[in-house]
This record gives structure tokens, sequence and C-alpha cells, in this order.
DNA sequence: ATGTGAAATAGACAATTATCTATGTGAGGT
DNA sequence: ACCTCACATAGATAATTGTCTATTTCACAT
């Protein structure tokens, strides 16, 4: 089960929006991503926690570090309903 | 223009995103789109200006109404959006 | 066992937000 | 002119959120 306005809530974020970039392209551990932002270790934790309880991103632990990664099952599932709000029109209900 | 932690932060409530697949269907006056909530009046207009200023939502005015409706162009780039985080995958930056 | 480096957790705080009640505005009808 | 209906604005308040410092946890190396 997707919950949208959570994703949403997740994305509505610049800090959090510009890391979900930043993982389309890659997995990346948190010290990677936390030397481009100007915010401590743990806001940036604070940060991906939301992300993965929102489901869009999520975590592999290796030794010391955490890697993140976009979950392209729930990108999908966003694509699909941005695209509903196109082909909804004029329907009904 | 497009401001898209703004647009996901607007789409991040439930009201709100409920709104936006309402007005998927169809245009709104905000009289009909009270009837389906449980919020006040001065509530719902909250909600809208957020929406609007998000720029995901249009007003008409007419007469003592105002309908709203979905900016299809904004949807446009939230897909665009969205399929990029599928097709960076792999890339550089 | 002890130290180090990566990340999470706890707690505090200021800013933002969702909601309400009360009031204002402005268009149309009588 | 007045009333009514649709909506916006003002102001208050409780809840949520983004951020920080300080501390803890855990994995690995020595």
């Amino acid at each position: 089960m997707t919950n949208y306005a959570l994703i949403f809530k997740a994305l509505g974020d610049a800090n959090r929006l510009k890391i979900v970039q930043m993982l389309s392209y890659n997995e990346l551990c948190a010290c990677k991503l936390l030397e481009r932002f100007k915010i401590t270790q743990p806001t940036l934790s604070h940060h991906m926690n939301i992300l993965c309880k929102s489901e869009l991103v999520n975590v592999r632990k290796q030794g010391k570090w955490s890697y993140y990664s976009l979950n392209y099952k729930v990108v999908s599932n966003l694509k699909v309903f941005i695209n509903n709000l196109e082909n909804n029109k004029g329907g009904d209900l």
C-alpha cells in the first residue's frame, strides 16, 4: 500500500528533494550525501528517516555504512498517480 | 519556473491530495469541494490558496463563485520530473 | 580491551502549519 | 438600499517540523 500524501510530504522539502535527485543517479552512503549539504549529520539522518518511512528510499546497511537508494517500485507508482491526474479528465467520480 | 518542492509540499496533505484528485475529473467551485470534506470553509480557502500558490491549481472567478481546476502544464512538468528519477539511473551528476 | 569512524537517538527550540471562530468583501437578487 | 450567499482575511492556538548540540550504538581495526 502506497501512502501518496506521505511520499509527497517527504518530497516537499528542498533538501530531501535534492537528496532524491542525487539518489536517482546512484546509490549513495550517508557520508557522501552529507558532503553536499550544509546541514549536520543528525539532520541528514532525520531526513533519511522520513524518506525511508515514505518508502520512496531504501537503506542497505553494510559494515559501518548505510547505503541509500531509490525504491523504483514506488517511483513507478508515483508515475501512475500523476498520469491518472491527466487521464481522469472528463471521467466520472 | 516550476518550484517542485512547493508543489510536493502542497500535495503532502491528505485533504489537498484529495482535492487535486477531485479536480482531475472536473473543474469545481469551492462550495462543491467543501461538501465533500469535514473542514470549515476558511480552512478550505486556506488549502486552495496553498494549491494555487504552488501553481498546480488555477482559479477562475465568475460572479460569486470561484472555480478551481488543475493546471495541466504543471502536471506535465511533474510527469517529466518523475520520469527523470527513473531515467537518470546510472548517469552522471 | 580500546579506539575510531559512521550513523542513530534524545532532547531542545524556533518556525511553520492546519485548524478553528469571527469578521470583512463583493456580487446578485429583491 | 438591503439582504443573502460565496468566498477571503484576521487572529488565535495546538500540533508538526527542521534544525541544532550532545550522547549513544555499532562495526571494525589495532
